[in-house]
RNA sequence: GCCGCCUUAGCUCAGUCGGACAGAGCGGCUCACUCGUAAUGAGCAGGUCGGGGGUUCGAUUCCCCCAGGCGGCUCCA
């Protein structure tokens, strides 16, 4: 929350006075991102400026800038924009307007979806309404409850809901009303800066089952500076989207051959993918994991043990029906088997648990998998490597004793983080995922115990954690791990689920010590979630200049004419023999023409060198950002690169903290 | 799955109000150039205009269906 310089407090004695003028009288600022545009009583609710306290209370000014402050401003803006639809399109029927992050949406009810054009006019209308000249339409309360005809206002929900006219300036006449719970600016003045964004069908109140509406979408801020920091945020996120750089760096692609959600990893992606799967199994072997394998597809039965046939048939690719044998009348003599593509990895490692019997001394077994999964996303969702149809999950099962729960976990936790931070993502919070009411197995003092657990595990961390009431799976509380890239965008990347219902359901036990047999708890983690996924999040939030030891190309050498080739390809087999991508740019292209196009390549190194390297046995150092080190001792390069690469720094090298004793 | 939009060369995109051999830049290939830190020049190749059907004398252009993509909604074990 943005808390602006300068923050009014005032405290209102007697009755009538307007909150907004008590304020203003006590210096609240008037315009500019500072701005009061609404007032907060003292128990934190968000007033108009107009209302006016029965009793003596205290009010603080509301700034244009701070979060409650946008928020507002967009609500605003969302009723001018319903207003503006209205007067374009007198027939138009209004659903919702509220504001969200970074902007605001109003749902219509219209003959025909909003084209381009009519986005254009809309925003146009926008505008006059918001400076129609010197004489701007007010946007007041009008208090006439009780008094609405909803069959030409859409009713908006439940709860206090008020009037809003929109008065004219001069005539005080109502020229637009909408039921809303407010509150608002008190002038659509207050309204500095704003930007319709897109039009799409959304459903009415969020239900697939509820006629779709025409959403109209757009942005408002407190200061056109603000609005053009957020579109350049957008343009930023745009050029650094993972579809795009796959295609400009040769790294993956979607063949429509294949079909939807289905990728291709060339061989520089391959590279990519492969580094960052080897530096996880180091990490996993380190730290006591079993490396398993199963198969990619499955007969019913497994899916139907798990439950997951149950839950989550409609998600699964359809069954192949095999083996069916038909006698000469058509009857049935041997019934068929349906076989299905894996959507999940862990029961099989089930299976893998059970095929032997397991002391007490066995756990915790750490079961891990670079794990292929098919689900049948619908058509409308598949996005990029975020959100595909077949994807790899880096997925661990642990199966523990009850009494190794806490410790395992908060081990576990650690690991993950650990490990999410070496691949250079650092800013997490959590988010714990509680049981669904409508979804879910097993006892409710297990459900208690486990997500007491968990939350106990969570809080040790020391990270944020936030609620995420009914978002877990219906075996299990989950703890899920979210990053902040660098562009402030958050990804779910790490789950932690506790599962007491697999166990039982495929029988799953242990001696104790005591001879007696139990059953183990069960932890589901996936720690990139899915390898494709964290792929695209790592590209976007590098920008595509991934890390050296993840770069495709670690290093190009450079020649500044044809007779320094020789040099450098001595330099590259230096670098190759200590384990360095390293390639030499041999063709007749002008050594300008190289630099640009293994800049473009997010080379990290450029190795450079003509007639006075050569003489002095040396290269000169270019790096992604431009700057260079000159002259620099063949030896002393290699070690430069190679300690940058093996020490998996993240941060792209430049001359500044290379350490080159350089000319 | 639902709604809207989109699909022209490997990539990014012009263009065709239904009519002649469909254009450019980048990339690729060839040749010349041998150059000190982000684009040397010239030439060549490359497209059944996403696929199928329809309307029409004639379809890349209009209509329908399908596939793929984009933006949302819904969903995400």
């Amino acid at each position: 929350m943005t808390v602006p310089a300068g923050t009014t407090t005032v405290a209102i004695q007697g009755v009538g006075t307007m909150g907004g003028q008590a304020l203003r009288d006590a210096g609240a600022p008037i315009g500019g991102p500072d701005a009061a545009v609404v007032a907060r009583d003292d128990s934190g609710r968000l007033l108009d400026l107009a209302w006016a306290p029965e009793t003596d209370t205290t009010v603080a000014a509301v700034a244009a800038g701070s979060d409650d402050g946008r928020s507002v401003i967009r609500h605003s803006c969302a009723h001018v924009l319903a207003q503006a639809v209205q007067q374009l399109f007198p027939e138009a029927k209004l659903g919702i307007g509220p504001p969200v992050t970074d902007g605001f949406y109003y749902d219509f009810d219209v003959d025909r979806p909003f084209t381009q054009d009519d986005l254009v006019a809309i925003e146009k209308t926008m505008r006059k309404i918001i400076k129609a000249g010197a004489e701007p339409y007010k946007l007041e309360l009008v208090d006439r409850k009780g008094d609405v005809d909803t069959s030409e206002v859409m009713e908006v929900g439940a709860g206090e809901l008020t009037v809003y006219d929109n008065l004219h300036a001069h005539t005080g006449e109502a020229v637009w009303a909408d039921l809303c719970r407010g509150p608002h600016v008190p002038t659509t003045r207050h309204i500095p800066a704003f930007r319709l964004m897109r039009s799409a069908a959304a459903y009415w109140r969020g239900s697939e089952r509820n006629p779709q509406l025409q959403r109209i979408c757009g942005t408002a801020w407190e200061s056109a500076e603000r609005l053009d920091e957020y579109l350049e945020h957008l343009a930023e996120a745009e050029r650094r989207d993972h579809r795009r750089l796959g295609a400009e760096l040769d790294l993956f692609s979607f063949p429509a051959e294949i079909g939807s959600g289905l990728a291709v990893f060339h061989p520089r992606g391959g590279i990519v993918r492969r580094e960052m799967e080897d530096y996880s199994r180091q990490r996993h072997v380190e730290a006591g994991y079993e490396f398993v394998y199963s198969p990619h597809i499955t007969k019913g039965q497994l899916f139907e043990t798990s439950g997951h046939l149950q839950w989550y048939a409609d998600g699964m690719f359809p069954p192949m029906h095999l083996d069916e044998e038909l006698s000469e009348d058509g009857e049935v003599r041997k019934p068929g088997q349906d076989y299905y593509l894996k959507p999940m990895n862990c029961p099989y490692h089930n299976l893998v648990y059970r095929s032997r019997g397991r002391s007490y001394r066995e756990l915790p077994l750490r079961l891990f998998e670079f794990g292929s999964v098919y689900r049948y996303e619908k058509s409308g969702v598949v996005h990029g490597l975020t959100r595909v149809r077949g994807m790899t999950q880096d997925d661990a099962h642990i199966y523990c004793a009850p009494g190794q729960l806490p410790g395992e976990l908060k081990s576990l936790l650690s690991f993950v983080l650990d490990l999410l931070r070496d691949y250079g993502l650092d800013d997490f919070y959590l988010e714990l995922s509680t049981r669904n009411e409508d979804k879910y197995v097993g006892s409710d003092a297990l459900w208690e115990e486990a997500t007491e657990t968990l939350r106990q595990a969570a809080e040790d961390s020391g990270l944020e954690l936030v609620a995420d009431p009914g978002g877990a799976a219906f075996y299990g509380p989950k703890i899920s791990v979210q990053a902040r890239d660098a562009l402030g965008r958050t990804w779910q990347m790490s789950t932690i689920q506790l599962d007491y219902s697999m166990p039982e359901r495929f029988d799953l036990e242990y001696t104790s010590s005591d001879g007696s047999k139990q059953r183990p708890v069960k932890i589901h983690r996936a720690l990139f979630g899915s390898i494709e996924r964290f792929f695209g999040v790592l590209l976007e939030h590098y920008a595509g200049a991934l890390p050296a030891w993840l770069a495709p190309v670690q290093a190009v050498g450079i020649p500044i004419a044809d007779e320094h080739v020789e040099h450098l390809q001595q330099v590259a087999k230096a670098l190759r023999a200590r384990g360095v991508r390293v390639e030499v740019d041999a063709s007749d292209d002008r050594m300008q023409k190289k630099i640009r196009t293994h800049t473009t390549q997010k080379v990290p190194f450029l190795l450079l060198a003509g007639g006075k390297d050569v003489e002095a046995g040396a290269v000169s150092f270019r790096f992604r950002d431009g700057t260079q080190v000159n002259g620099v001792a063949v030896d002393q390069a290699v070690e430069a690169v190679a300690g940058w690469v093996n020490r998996r720094e993240n941060v792209s090298p430049t001359a500044a903290d290379l350490p080159l004793g350089a000319s």
